[in-house]
DNA sequence: CATGAATGAGGCTTCATTCAT
DNA sequence: TATGAATGAAGCCTCATTCAT
């Protein structure tokens, strides 16, 4: 039986949820885990400590609703990207992350939070709930690959599975290649409350996009 | 320079040191840094805690040292390969594997806690350490790729730096592939002591290192 | 601003508040700053460990409250004694610790916690501050000397500042003086809790001042 | 019956008793007795910790020696100082410093300790101990008083107990006199193990005593 | 006699969680 | 429902002392 918040949260008034989710997000954006701190969070919101835990179960299920929060709101962006509608798999790539732009840009806190959360994963305390995300991911790629291979654009020389696997770890390392190739450096403005937003990052996130799609053509295609 | 271990340390008996290496090493391999608990390891040794502190100037000397330690040993595999032995880059990435495939059956240990430091990296407690130790490796994936691309056999289409990340990130990436490929699952056996040890291992690293080649040699040639 | 103690602490019973205030007003009487232990406080009060830090945010800052709250106590007894009501210093310095007296025979343990700042202060952990405090008392005393000085009672052959010392140097060993000359052990009640009330010790702190003065009239005045 | 040092000491060569001596004055010059840490002085020497237990019989027992050591030096310089040979007592408590002063030049880190054992002295591990040296020093200047009272040169109007214990006060203060007055910062040379000599501090010593005798003289005498 | 590794108690502090109000 | 004080386990680290070599 999933929990996830208790009635409680989702009686809220929406700005009170948005104000405790965005502080989440945040703390757990430039922490791990383990290392991130209910206490500090709580702190800052000026909110009761125990209030947490009539919303949540504890700090997983707190943990667990932003993550699924997180990915909901971003399916409403690439939900509507149809494989059909793009002349080729990149195109649809690239689609996807144009919508992931989108997300990105009015949500930039919970698209931070869905990047960083490969980092999370190896959390011990997350251990079964990172093998069934990572394996849903993986699946979901791998009917992508299955039917790029299927209609002769994909090499057809290796397992699905490891193209999929390629694919969704280059996917997640984006963030950091942002960090690397052109010095963004989110944390810091997430963690002093600064704005995320900005046009700049939505050049630089859709550049980087091309230069990944100029990489992993090749990797991929026949 | 640095302490690392003070001499207490050395001066033990190798079959001790060897314990305790052993089980920090598996205790760091099982959780984040910051997760890692001394006051465990100790216990499960039967050592008392304040000897830790005759051997190392704190949990972030001990970490260091675990570190350098495992690297200089995988240096001893890995560090006469030279690239001018060998006809083409990936036959020289291959031998490297290859030299690590040594290291890794005869150090299991090592080498699962040199695969997962990428997992550390992001610990707040290490962030000026991580910061050195990435920009190091992508200097010198820099200077192979640089090398492939002047003597002609890489794209010169991309930002060397770009391919050294694209390379970083798909490289480190290669235990949690054959955990996913072929259900090794080591973690477990760490945690609970069994040795890691096995041939199968070996051939699945070297399925797994071709199995890359195979996806990157089409990403990064011409 | 400081934060001193946190709300929670002000929100206690004053019962409560006061036999914590009290405890540990005791344990830094009897104990270096770095040598009073928060455990043993807190083990005697009955409380957990971790309600300290829901109170103070520190060591430091307990120390720091029960100074400032002594003090504020103290300054409500001599606040209002000024130097134009008294025909000469030594009237008013009388005055002085008759008021202090009143605050010490109501307020036995804040005063020797007072009397006793002195051999706190070369605690290393208290380096900076201690200066301050001590900077600052030097300051008031070297006000009050100038005034003597400039109205032609005292001797004008030293410096204020050498005067100053000499009066602080003085005044402050008052308690050690109480105890040689009039065997009084406060320390023990002190320890073992019991009362250090006792119109006795009024009787006594009078004499050492009369005492004071005698000596000190001769020292300072022209 | 006393300890002191174990006869294991007394074997030292000459020098290493005096390096030993040496940096354990240091360390407790600079922190209170409680403080003061064992571990750290024996690294610094570079001696094997187990051996300060041949030495001595623990952490009090070197403290004890040490004091006892100074001071019988200290005795060698001011002990053949006789009130008969001066007319009368300023030039001999002048005289008094002034040999005084030559120990404090060429034993500067045992004439520190001395001036610094105040701030020990109400250490809890060594309150026994203390108020037998205090009563000591008190007795002498009682004598002292005793006799210039009888002689009809100091007043009679006070207990001499009373007068002796101001003198006391007044006496081990001078180290903070030169610190507050001449801004002496002794310590940090004392840490950190640059030379405490120098002809300056000769003659701040001197003019800070004559500072003092101007001042007492009007304070005792009739 | 010298060594220095081992000890383990004790230091302060942080944390997620509970529960009485 | 909201609160936030209380809890106590667990965290890392330092220390004086002991004792086998």
């Amino acid at each position: 039986m999933e929990t996830m918040p208790k009635e409680t949260f989702h009686k809220l008034s929406p700005d009170k949820k948005k104000k405790i989710i965005d502080r989440f997000l945040r703390e757990f954006s430039t922490n791990s885990y383990d290392d991130a701190s209910l206490t500090t969070v709580v702190k800052s919101l000026g909110i009761a400590k125990g209030s947490i835990y009539q919303y949540f179960d504890g700090k997983l299920d707190l943990f667990l609703f932003l993550q699924s929060e997180c990915a909901a709101i971003k399916a409403k962006y690439i939900g509507h990207v149809k494989r059909d509608d793009y002349p080729d798999f990149w195109a649809y790539f690239r689609a996807l992350y144009l919508e992931g732009l989108r997300f990105d840009l009015e949500h930039p806190l919970e698209s931070n939070f869905l990047h960083n959360l490969a980092r999370h994963i190896h959390a011990p305390s997350l251990k079964e709930l990172t093998k069934q995300w990572f394996d849903q991911v993986i699946e979901i790629m791998c009917k992508w690959i299955q039917y790029e291979v299927d209609t002769g654009h994909f090499r057809n020389d290796l397992p699905v599975k490891s193209m999929a696997f390629f694919l969704y770890t280059v996917s997640i390392s984006i963030g950091d290649y942002m960090r690397t190739m052109y010095g963004l450096n989110l944390e810091e403005n997430i963690k002093s409350g600064k704005p995320v937003y900005g046009e700049q990052r939505g050049r630089i996130l859709m550049r980087a996009v091309d230069d990944y799609i100029n990489l992993l053509r090749k990797t991929f295609e026949k």
